[in-house]
DNA sequence: TTATTAAAAGACCTTTTTATCTTTTAATAG
DNA sequence: CTATTAAAAGATAAAAAGGTCTTTTAATAA
């Protein structure tokens, strides 16, 4: 449904949403190891958001990415079309060539209320907005592995 | 979410659940032409559904694809948990380590009752039900490109 | 018992996705 | 200016997914 890369982007990006501004830009090596993804590969990822005007950058000493305001007005949906295109997210979830309610797969019914759901969520708020419903509701942003180990060391 | 190929495993069983039986035994040939899937991908397929229990299988002539009595009774998560194993289908949506309530992504409160009622739907019908049910309702069980030519060759 | 049929097995190939590495360009601090 | 810093660009590589082909095995009809 998502590629890896659309799930990097988009972590990512969120994560220039609350942490980066014009004053203190962040480089991709500091948040490939915030979010625990390869930063080789986000920074492609990184050169291809900012050819497609979602995020911003600048080089040199103190430069790095982060979010103009522009930038600040895109969604989340802006991302992923971005990177896998919009095909593939609204294709068949049984492979079907069309996705629609008159030649509709065995889960067709079930899946459409749910792509709505998370298309709307995805476009009808912009990468601020996101950004702060997560950080406000707690959410994770990070790949990193979170799970409590089962004993901590001690003596 | 779902692999190509256990989208293929799918339909192709669903596909044998309408269409076969011990009597009529159908060819990979046969049913990869009915819904289009490229038969040697198919035919590996269904080896390792065959080793699985999912579907059963017989060589030499008038062999072919079939369900036994005991395969009627799997359902279509058996298929998955067959081609993908589990953790595919139950995976974060965005990519997180683990998907539970406790630690949820930004989106894991939209795709937690989704997976929810897909899983069910996989999980509580037999291979046998789930196809009369997709019958009865004229589901498409077809990869084919079924989308109307924009004007008829005519004179 | 032999020829034929169709699956099983396993080697192999191609494409796509994910990931890395090296060189070049631009910004700026000193 | 010059050294330094960090992104841009582009080549390359590794892994996974998807797909094909050839040989072997088993069933059966003639
Ligand atoms: S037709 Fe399959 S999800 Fe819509
Ligand atoms: S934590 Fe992401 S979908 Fe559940």
């Amino acid at each position: 449904m998502l590629s890896r890369a659309s799930k990097y982007a988009i972590l990512s990006t969120l994560f220039l949403a609350q942490h980066s501004s014009e004053e203190r830009k962040i480089s991709v090596k500091e948040i490939a190891e915030s979010i625990d993804v390869p930063s080789p590969f986000l920074a492609k990822l990184f050169q291809q958001l900012v050819r497609g005007k979602i995020i911003s950058s600048t080089k040199g000493p103190h430069g790095g990415f982060y979010l103009s305001e522009k930038n600040k007005m895109k969604n989340v949906l802006d991302i992923i079309e971005n990177i896998d295109g919009l095909n593939k997210i609204n294709s068949c979830f049984m492979g079907l060539n069309e996705c629609d309610s008159t030649n509709p797969c065995p889960v067709h019914f079930i899946v459409e209320p749910f792509k709505n759901n998370i298309l709307g969520k995805f476009r009808d708020k912009t990468i601020m907005e996101f950004a702060k419903e997560i950080s406000d509701k707690g959410r994770l942003l990070t790949l990193k592995d979170i799970s409590p180990s089962f004993e901590e060391p001690h003596e």
